[in-house]
DNA sequence: TAATATACATACAAAGATGTATGTAAGCAA
DNA sequence: TTGCTTACATACATCTTTGTATGTATATTA
């Protein structure tokens, strides 16, 4: 069969990446293969290069299904500041608590967050996403360290630490949670007490 | 050249390890062929498959020079309980600061440090090089929380929270450190700052 | 409905990478 | 000094992977 409609080629392509993603997932992106991708989609390597320059812009598809929509998410939920029900710390919280759901919810963006993490090496052409990553975190932390400020101008913390320190803190404490949440695939050592990790990493910051 | 005492054959093996970490370095470690490695190292893969079995073989022994030594110090930074000098907050404080201050001191941990990190696909044989992670950095919680008991029988921290939660943020925060110290590698961004972090994360637990 | 562009499948050529087999000169032990 | 072993280098066969070129049947459009 040949020629299908606008419609089935854009099926087919989402099939490649669904594809891509699980063989990713198996195999590592680098030992992947675009023929490894095209079985698994029932599809021969003719159809991937058609709808693909190549193997990196596969990878980057698969990406941008995430991340876009992420960096909006956070932004809803930290930076809705007017006349907010939710102190701000309960804001970082909730933001933080909401990515975990997702990733609970969806187990396309597990994998996702998979392949990202473990399963691709970053170098020449992947090298730049590594910055991208960076620079997106970069702006995180602004949001968390706004957050704080008004945490601490409606008299919520301790004044201890700056808000800088303590949106530093939260962020090294989140990657490193993301990090740890996914590697434990099986559940058992970190996922299942994520959420509560969150409470007890804002708490420790309320005034009592 | 030809047959060189076994001095000579000790040093070609560590100049294929030291090559195979330049090239794991630049090409991550999917990308690098043998040929590369041998190359880099002025030898021939003769020379290489003499010295191992395969590249696998070479990417754990690279590790395993920084990983053998790298948890007898942290146990020995942690675990020296004996009439100690400082106290239990100081300790984790300095276990921590020790590990980045190493970092700081050799380009080499640096390197496979970031091999590891971002350089290394974790599937197949690679994929209990994660699960020892994992347990060691179990065992490494368990040592957190120690200290973290030792300070709250001293009454140097609010009770708020449970040796294990604090355990667990600090851990989650230094992996998260860890990972943004080793993808900053201009060092603008967090390196100048990880030793005031790890201070900040520490303070905050301190009763005042 | 004829022409053209689309959405693939198939075939081919070239390069890369791996493992092994074989060669060889020098060290070392008896 | 002979003979065995070590520490490699060289050569070869095989498999994989990639990119591209070509074929082709069907939508789409004018």
């Amino acid at each position: 069969m040949v020629r299908k409609t606008k419609e089935d080629a854009e099926l087919t392509k989402r099939r490649i990446m669904d594809a891509a993603r699980a063989v990713f997932l198996r195999r590592g992106v680098s030992r992947s293969t675009l023929e490894h991708i095209a079985t698994e989609a029932n599809v021969t390597r003719g159809a991937v290069y058609w709808h693909f320059k190549n193997k990196t812009e596969i990878f980057h598809a698969i990406r941008e299904q995430v991340f876009l929509p992420l960096f909006d998410k956070v932004d809803d939920v930290l930076s809705h500041v007017p006349d907010s029900s939710k102190d701000p710390l309960s804001q970082i919280e909730a933001s933080l608590c909401q990515t975990i759901q997702d990733l609970d919810a969806s187990q396309t963006q597990r994998e996702i967050y998979e392949i990202i993490m473990i399963k691709c090496e970053y170098v020449d052409e992947f090298a730049a996403v590594l910055h991208q990553i960076l620079d997106n975190c970069s702006s995180l932390v602004e949001k968390y360290e706004l957050a704080y400020q008004r945490a601490q101008a409606k008299n919520l913390i301790a004044p201890k630490l700056s808000a800088h320190a303590l949106a530093l803190d939260t962020h090294l404490f989140f990657g490193g949670l993301l990090h740890m949440w996914i590697k434990d695939s099986k559940g058992t050592q970190f996922r299942h007490q994520a959420i509560e990790m969150i409470k007890a990493h804002i708490d420790l910051r309320r005034k009592l």
